[in-house]
RNA sequence: GGGCGCAUAGCUCAGCUGGUUCAGAGCACCUGCCUUACAAGCAGGGGGUCCUUGGUUCGAAUCCAUGUGCGCCCACCA
C-alpha cells in the first residue's frame, strides 16, 4: 500500500464527514449517561462564515468532542438567528437593487420577500461549519423564527407584561432622515466633528436685559420649552420665577431651576428642548413642559417651528444663525468638538427622535443574574470579565425591546380606538379582552402594534427554546424530556462584546423561566484581528475566506493554527503562518504514521534501547497527559494543544521514534511495535478533539482489522496513570548529554556519521547508555577515573563527561570555553554566598529555601573544582 | 465623564499564594545538513533593564503607590 509523503486533507475530510453523518455519530438523545451540552451562539441565518465563527466554533467542537470521548452524552445544538436588523437591511438593499422601495410594499409582501431571501441564503453558514468539522447534532437545528420559537417569544412577552415588567415609554431613537427609519445603536458610527457652540441671548420679559445660553443646535430654539439654570448658581439668583422670550418668534417660556445643569459649561444656562434631546425630555416630564416637535421625519422643519418651515435642519441652522446675528442676539460663536452619530447605512447625521417604545424593567430581574456570576455558580473565562459584568448589572437600564422593523416577532399588543391597548396572543384573544372595556367594539377596530421585538428578545430564550419552546414564558411547565436532561447546559462559547446583550439576558431568562442558570461556564473568545491589529471585517477586506483556507490548509490545519494562538479573552492576531504551522503539524503526524506503517514485524528480541525508550515515553506521556487534563480543566485550550503538539513532535517523533526506529531494511520486534502502536493511538485520541479528520483517518487505517469501534470518537480519552518522575528526569539528563555531543559535532565539524566515545566521571546511571549510543552515535560509553588526553569536556549536574577528540582538539578553544564557565560559576557562587552570609536571610527565609541555597553552594563549589582541574590538566597538556 | 483591564524576547503570549520550573513557550531569525517517515523536514544556536520612578521585604517580573503608553465596556453635557 502506497501512502503519499504529504498529507492530503481535501479528499479525507469530505469522505470522513460524510461517514460521520451517515453513522449518526454526532446524534445525541437522552440516556443514562451524564449529559454534556453546548448550544451554539446562533449565527445570522443569512450570514456567511467569518474568521470569528471559525475560532468560536472550533473551540466548541473541541469541547464537545472531548466530552464525548470522556464518556459523556455530548450534545451540540446548532441553529441560526433571524437577526432582524441585519437581515431586514439585506432584504431592503436587495429590493432596492430591483427598484423596489420598502414603502411601496405591504408588511405581508415585504415578509414574503424576506422569507424567500431566508430560504435562498439561510443555512449556508451551517453547511460551512460542517467543512470545519463541527460535530453538531444536525437533527436538532433550530431557527429563532421557527413557529414554535416565535410562539415562545410571544408567550414570554405576554408573561412579562402580565407580571408588570413590560411597559411603554418614550425614548430617543436614532433616526435616519434619509432611509426614514430608526436604526439601532450598533448601526450608528460616532465621529468626532468640529462644530460650533453658539451663544444666543434670550430677552427677559419685562426687563431690558437678557439671558445668554450656549447651544450647538440653534435651529431647535423654536422648540424650546424653558431655560434651565442651576439653583446654586449665584449669578442667576435673580432669575427665579422670571420668563424669557425665544428669539425671532418671541414666544414666552419660563426659567426653571434644576441641579442637572452644570454651572461651568457655557454660560450656565441651558435651553430645554424636550422634543429633541433625551435629557431635556426628562426635565420636561419633571416640570410638566410641552413637547414641541419641530423636525419632521425627513429632517425638515415643520410648521410648528413657525419660521424656516420646510428647510432642512442644517440649512435652517445656517439661516437662523444669520437671522440671530442680524437681530443682534448672537453673542458669540466658539469652535467646539463633539462626537456626532452617523448612520452606517446612509452616512447622514442621525437625528435623535423621541418615540414611544416598549421596555422591559430590568432592575429586579437582573439581581439573580448578577448573583449567579458573583457566587461563581456561573464562571466567566477568563474571570477578568466578572468586574465588567458586575458593573453593568448594577447599572443596568431598562431594555428597549421594540424595533421599528417587520422582520421578527410582532409585538402582541392591539390598540383600541381610544388609544389604550391590550396584550394578547392572537387577535381573537385581544378582541375578547377589548370587549371587557367596550362591549360594542368590533374586531376590525383593533390595530396590532406595527413593531417587532428586538432580536435578543428571542435569543435570550435560546438555551431553553432549542429544547422545549413551550417552557418559555411558562415557568409553571415542567418541560419535556430533552429540556430536563440537557438543561442547564454546560459551556457557552461566545464573544465578550455580547456578554451583556446576550449572555446576561440568557441568565436572566434562565432564572426567570427555569429557576436555573442556563450554563455553568462562559468561555469568552477574543476578536480575530489581522497582523497589524485591525479587526477583520468585510469592509476592510482584510479577512481571508475561511473556506479557501480550509481547502488550502485543511480543516485540521486551520483549527490547529487558530487554536495555538488564542487564549481565552485575548484577541488573536491572525497570520497565515499560524495556519501553516497547523498544516505542517498534520504532515508531521502523517509521516510518523507512514514510518510506523512501513515496518516489518518479526519475532526477534527487543533491543535494550527500545525497552528503555518505552519505559521513558510511558512516563513522559502520562506526565504530559496530566498537564493536558489540568489545562482543559482551566479552559486553557491553546496550552493543552501546545502540550499535545510538543508531546507528539518533540517527545514522540524527535526522541521516541528516533530511538526505536530500526535501521533501514531491518525488521522491528513485535513487542516494541505493539507498544508503539498503543502510544500512537493514545496520541491520536488526545489530538482528536483538536484535529478530528487526520486522527480519524489514521485511526481507521490502523484499526482496519478491529471493528470494535467504528470511529475514534467512540473510544475514550486515555486514562490518567501514575508516572515515574525519576525516569523523566533521568531522561532529561540523557537529552542534555545528547545535545552537548551534537553541539560539539557541529562546532568541530564532525559528521553525525562518525562515531565518538564518551567517558563519564561521577554518579552515572549506565542504563540509558544504549539510547545515548544510538542518538549521539557513540561507539562506547564508559565510566572512568582515568585522565584522558586530548578531550573535550562538559558538565551536566555534577557529572563530568569527556569526549576524546585526538588531533581535532583545539586546546586554546577548550581553555576559553572552560574559563568562561568557570567565571560564571564563581559569580554564581558569590551571589549564593552573599545570601548565606546575610543573617536576616537565614533568620527569615523558610528553611527549605535556605537549604536549597546551601545545596547550590555545594554544587557550585564542586563544579568550580572540576573546572579548575580540567583547566590545569589542559594547560599541562599544552606544554 | 464613569468603570474595568493590560504592559515580559522581533511577534503572540505563559509565568498560581513573593524564593530551583525564574527569566520560559510557540512562531520568526541565524548556522549546518536533500541523513531511506517527513525540506511542510532534521540538527544546533543567538535574542529580554520583565514600561518609568518610588515603596514594602532578608529577597520583587510577581505585592503597594505614582507616572507613562495602550485596550475594552458603559454613558454621552447642552
Amino acid at each position: 500500500m502506497e501512502i503519499t509523503a504529504k498529507y492530503n486533507p481535501v479528499e479525507v475530510e469530505d469522505r470522513l464527514y460524510a461517514y460521520w453523518m451517515e453513522n449518526g455519530f454526532f446524534n445525541s438523545d437522552p440516556d443514562e449517561r451524564e449529559p454534556y451540552t453546548i448550544v451554539i451562539p446562533p449565527p445570522n441565518v443569512t450570514g456567511i462564515l467569518h474568521m470569528g465563527h471559525m475560532l468560536n466554533n472550533t473551540i466548541q467542537d473541541v469541547l464537545v468532542r472531548r466530552a464525548r470521548m470522556l464518556g459523556k452524552n455530548a450534545c451540540w445544538v446548532p441553529g441560526t438567528d433571524h437577526a432582524s436588523i441585519a437581515t431586514e437591511a439585506k432584504v431592503v438593499a436587495k429590493l432596492r437593487e430591483q427598484g423596489i422601495s420598502k414603502d411601496q410594499l405591504t408588511r405581508n409582501e415585504f415578509l414574503k420577500h424576506a422569507w424567500e431571501w431566508k430560504e435562498k441564503h439561510g443555512g449556508i453558514i451551517l453547511e460551512q461549519l460542517k467543512k470545519l468539522g463541527a460535530s453538531c447534532d444536525w437533527r436538532r437545528t433550530q431557527f429563532t423564527m421557527d413557529e414554535k420559537l416565535s410562539e415562545a417569544v410571544i408567550d414570554t412577552f405576554i408573561y412579562l407584561y402580565n407580571k408588570g415588567l413590560i411597559y411603554r415609554g418614550i425614548r430617543m431613537v436614532n433616526w435616519d432622515t434619509v432611509s426614514k427609519t430608526a436604526v439601532s445603536d450598533e448601526e450608528v458610527i460616532h465621529k468626532d466633528v468640529n462644530s460650533k457652540l453658539y451663544y444666543i441671548s434670550y430677552p427677559i420679559v419685562g426687563e431690558n436685559a437678557s439671558l445668554t445660553i450656549a447651544t450647538t443646535r440653534p435651529e431647535t430654539i423654536m422648540a424650546d420649552a424653558a431655560i434651565c439654570i442651576n439653583p446654586n448658581d449665584e449669578r442667576y439668583y435673580s432669575m427665579k420665577n422670571k420668563k424669557v422670550l425665544i428669539p425671532l418668534i418671541n414666544k414666552e417660556i419660563p426659567v426653571i431651576l434644576d441641579e442637572y445643569v452644570s454651572m461651568d459649561f457655557g454660560t450656565g444656562c441651558l435651553k430645554v428642548t424636550p422634543a429633541h434631546d433625551v435629557n431635556d425630555y426628562a426635565l420636561g416630564i419633571k416640570y410638566n413642559l410641552p413637547v414641541i416637535d419641530i423636525i419632521d421625519n425627513d429632517g425638515r422643519l415643520n410648521e410648528k417651528a413657525q419660521i424656516l418651515t420646510g428647510e432642512d435642519r442644517f440649512d435652517a441652522r445656517k439661516k437662523i444663525v444669520e437671522m440671530l446675528d442680524d437681530a443682534g442676539l448672537l453673542v458669540k460663536t466658539e469652535d467646539y468638538k463633539s462626537s456626532i452619530g452617523f448612520s452606517e447605512r446612509t452616512d447622514t447625521v442621525i437625528e435623535p427622535k423621541l418615540s414611544m417604545q416598549w421596555f422591559l424593567k430590568m432592575e429586579e430581574i437582573s439581581k439573580p443574574a448578577l448573583n449567579y456570576v458573583l457566587s461563581g455558580e456561573i464562571k466567566l473565562i477568563p474571570d477578568k470579565f466578572k468586574n465588567t459584568y458586575k458593573y453593568w448589572m448594577e447599572h443596568v437600564r431598562d431594555w428597549c425591546i421594540s424595533r421599528q422593523l417587520w422582520w421578527g416577532q410582532r409585538i402582541p399588543a392591539w390598540y383600541l380606538p381610544d388609544g389604550s391597548f391590550v396584550v394578547a396572543k392572537t387577535a381573537d384573544e385581544a378582541f375578547t379582552l377589548a370587549k371587557k372595556k367596550y362591549a360594542d367594539i368590533k374586531i376590525s377596530e383593533l390595530r396590532q402594534d406595527e413593531d417587532v421585538v428586538d432580536t435578543w428578545f428571542s435569543s435570550w430564550l435560546w438555551p431553553i427554546s432549542v429544547f422545549d419552546p413551550s417552557a418559555c414564558g411558562h415557568p409553571e411547565i415542567k418541560g419535556n424530556a430533552d429540556l430536563n436532561y440537557y438543561y442547564p447546559t454546560n459551556d457557552l462559547v461566545t464573544a465578550p462584546e455580547i456578554l451583556f446583550f446576550w449572555v446576561a439576558r440568557m441568565i436572566i431568562a434562565g432564572h426567570e423561566f427555569r429557576g436555573k442558570a442556563p450554563f455553568s461556564n462562559v468561555y469568552l473568545t477574543g476578536i480575530v484581528r489581522d497582523k497589524s491589529g485591525r479587526k477583520m471585517s468585510k469592509s476592510l477586506g482584510n479577512s481571508p475566506d475561511p473556506l479557501k483556507l480550509i481547502e488550502q490548509y485543511g480543516a485540521d490545519g486551520v483549527r490547529t493554527g487558530m487554536l495555538l494562538c488564542s487564549s481565552a479573552g485575548n484577541d488573536i492576531l491572525y497570520d497565515n503562518s499560524q495556519v501553516e504551522q497547523g498544516r505542517n503539524f498534520c504532515n508531521k503526524i502523517w509521516n510518523a504514521f507512514r514510518l510506523v506503517k512501513s515496518w516489518n514485524i518479526e519475532q526477534i528480541p527487543q533491543p535494550d534501547y527500545a525497552t528503555k525508550a518505552i519505559a521513558w515515553f510511558n512516563s513522559q506521556f502520562n506526565r504530559t497527559l496530566k498537564e493536558i487534563y489540568d489545562n482543559f480543566d482551566k479552559y486553557r485550550i491553546s496550552e493543552a494543544l501546545m502540550d499535545a503538539y510538543k508531546l507528539f513532535w518533540d517527545d514522540f517523533c524527535a526522541y521516541y521514534l528516533e530511538i526505536i526506529k530500526p535501521a533501514y531494511g531491518s525488521p522491528i520486534d513485535k513487542s516494541t511495535y505493539t507498544e508503539t502502536l498503543k502510544f500512537f493511538e493514545n496520541l491520536l485520541k488526545i489530538l482528536h478533539p483538536f484535529m478530528p479528520f487526520i486522527t480519524e483517518e489514521i485511526w481507521l487505517i490502523l484499526n482496519n482489522a478491529q471493528k470494535e469501534h467504528k470511529s475514534i470518537m467512540l473510544t475514550h480519552q486515555p486514562k490518567l496513570c501514575d508516572f515515574d518522575e525519576k525516569t523523566v528526569s533521568v531522561f532529561e539528563q540523557v537529552k542534555d548529554i545528547i545535545v552537548n555531543i551534537r553541539t560539539l559535532r557541529q562546532n568541530k565539524n564532525i559528521s553525525p556519521k562518525q562515531s565518538l566515545e564518551l567517558f563519564v566521571k561521577g554518579n552515572f546511571d549506565l542504563s540509558f547508555a544504549s539510547i545515548l549510543m544510538k542518538l549521539a552515535n557513540l561507539s562506547k560509553v564508559e565510566i572512568t577515573e582515568m585522565d584522558i588526553k586530548n578531550m573535550s569536556s562538559f558538565l551536566t549536574g555534577t557529572n563530568e563527561y569527556y569526549i576524546p577528540l585526538g588531533s581535532r582538539i583545539n586546546i586554546s578553544e577548550e581553555l576559553e570555553k572552560l574559563t568562561k564557565e568557570l567565571e560564571y560559576a564563581r559569580g554564581f557562587l558569590s551571589a549564593v554566598n552573599k545570601k548565606l552570609t546575610n543573617e536576616q536571610f537565614i533568620k527569615s527565609a523558610p528553611s527549605n529555601i535556605v537549604e536549597s541555597e546551601y545545596k547550590k553552594r555545594l554544587d557550585a563549589e564542586s563544579k568550580i573544582k572540576i573546572l579548575e582541574d580540567n583547566i590545569s590538566r589542559l594547560q599541562a597538556n599544552n606544554i
